[in-house]
DNA sequence: CTGATAGGTTTCTGTTGGAAACCATGTATC
DNA sequence: GATACATGGTTTCCAACAGAAACCTATCAG
């Protein structure tokens, strides 16, 4: 059972999905959706760094692949919260491996640059 | 036993290591050398459509990181391979994970960005 | 001396990223 | 009525980065 795609093909449209899969804010968005639906401006505080601009880009795009939904309440001032869909539902599991793995291992790699940039020099 | 670093904060370092992961290129790399060490010009044949500069840039970083060795062989022409280093290895499945989501729910990704095209015109 | 291979670096240019300002709307404040 | 604040964005500007293509160094084959 082979898979029809190759990711390592330029042309393979799998290239498009882990173009957008690998790109930070989108990692902190969908991690940040884990726990239920967050309003723009939640997001934006609690992911320290990102721009307005970026952050709309962003969830725009995860929209458009369906891993987020959009959901408008007329509130006043208007509302708007984004949540995970049932396909962005099950990334949150890999994309939570990642964000651990870099809290985990983070130690090693600082390590591993002060060692390189020592003798590189 | 809580973590002392919190990846949504901005000067955190485990930002880094994120930003590091979260690229296209290094994903396919760290992917390209779970079966054993390869070559500069083996990779960039096999990872179609990466150019030379960013697999050399892209190869630095990783190694820099600790992630991936570079070793140089006396041959002639000289041979460099590159390979995975302990700690490269423990990211290896959750790269893979990613990669194979992409290429396992492609289809989906796809038919939502039509739906959305399709609507939001 | 032309070409090929290996592993890069350099140059140029178009796209992107981030910072900051701006905008529309409505509500509360003075 | 002017001022300020909140929401959720868009626009503008500039610096950084990505990719394409050319170039470089070295060695060997013909």
């Amino acid at each position: 059972m082979d898979q029809p795609y190759d990711i390592y093909q330029e042309r393979c449209p799998t290239r498009m999905v882990l173009d957008r899969l690998a790109d930070k804010w989108a990692l902190l968005i969908l991690d940040r959706l884990r726990d239920g639906p967050v309003r723009f401006n939640h997001l934006r505080r609690d992911i320290a760094g990102i721009s307005q601009k970026v952050l709309s880009q962003t969830l725009k795009k995860l929209e458009r692949d369906g891993l987020i939904s959009r959901q408008v309440f007329p509130t006043v001032p208007v509302t708007v919260e984004y949540a995970l869909t049932g396909l962005g539902r099950t990334l949150t599991d890999t994309v939570a491996a990642l964000a651990h793995w870099a809290e985990a291992n983070m130690d090693a790699v600082l390590a591993a640059q002060k060692a390189y940039d020592s003798i590189g020099r």
